[in-house]
DNA sequence: AGAGCGATGGCCT
DNA sequence: GGCCATCGCTCTA
């Protein structure tokens, strides 16, 4: 995972096929990796955009840390901190393909299709909320971590999601033909 | 298939 | 006080 002391673009391609992984009393759940978002420093876009606060703090320590937030009142959307210390870069995993805990996604979501095609959607399918905020993703003994996985067969390069600043900028990616990217 | 909108709370100015 | 890196229900076709 050392890519992901790489660009913050570069890390956002890299990071496509790799396991996220959360170990709940309850089982292991886990998702390979098929969409997400880069958020740079410079980035009018990003949270970390007007300096550091208590909310994104996370987000200017080391790479490899999880900063979660919450949103609209009621969602928690997902990211893994990329870049050198004390720039404040990260990227948002948008989807996930479900591997293993599928009962237990069923269970947190409250339903069962749609699973993990969207950044809220995901968080709610590993039960990840503000309580895994900051937790170190590569270390082993962690709860919720990132594992080695496949290499992407293609990669789909878009504008991003459900921003208004900085809009124009190829910063998506998606495993192509993957059935279970978020749409739009 | 697609547009409209309500739910719901923390963060920032 | 207004804004949100959202989701899913409800309406119109």
């Amino acid at each position: 995972m050392k890519f992901l002391l790489d660009d913050t673009v570069l890390a956002a391609r890299k990071l496509l096929g790799v396991v996220l992984v959360h170990d709940t009393p309850s089982g292991r759940i886990s998702g390979m990796i098929v969409e997400t978002e880069a958020y740079r420093a410079d980035d009018a876009a990003s949270h970390s955009y007007r300096g550091q606060t208590e909310r994104n703090a996370v987000m200017f320590g080391p790479a490899g840390h999880l900063y979660v937030y919450f949103t609209y009142g009621m969602h928690f959307c997902v990211n893994v901190v990329t870049g050198q210390t004390g720039h404040g870069e990260a990227v948002l995993i948008r989807a996930l393909e479900p591997l293993e805990g599928i009962e237990c996604m069923v269970q947190n979501r409250g339903r069962s299709n749609n699973l993990t095609n969207g950044p809220a959607k995901l968080a709610q399918a590993l039960g990840l909320d503000k309580r895994q905020n900051g937790v170190n993703l590569l270390q082993d003994d962690s709860a919720v971590k990132l594992e080695t996985g496949a290499t992407p067969s293609g990669i789909t390069t878009t504008t991003r999601v459900g921003i208004s600043e900085n809009v124009d900028h190829p910063w998506r990616f998606y495993i192509t033909n993957n059935p279970y990217i978020s749409k739009r």
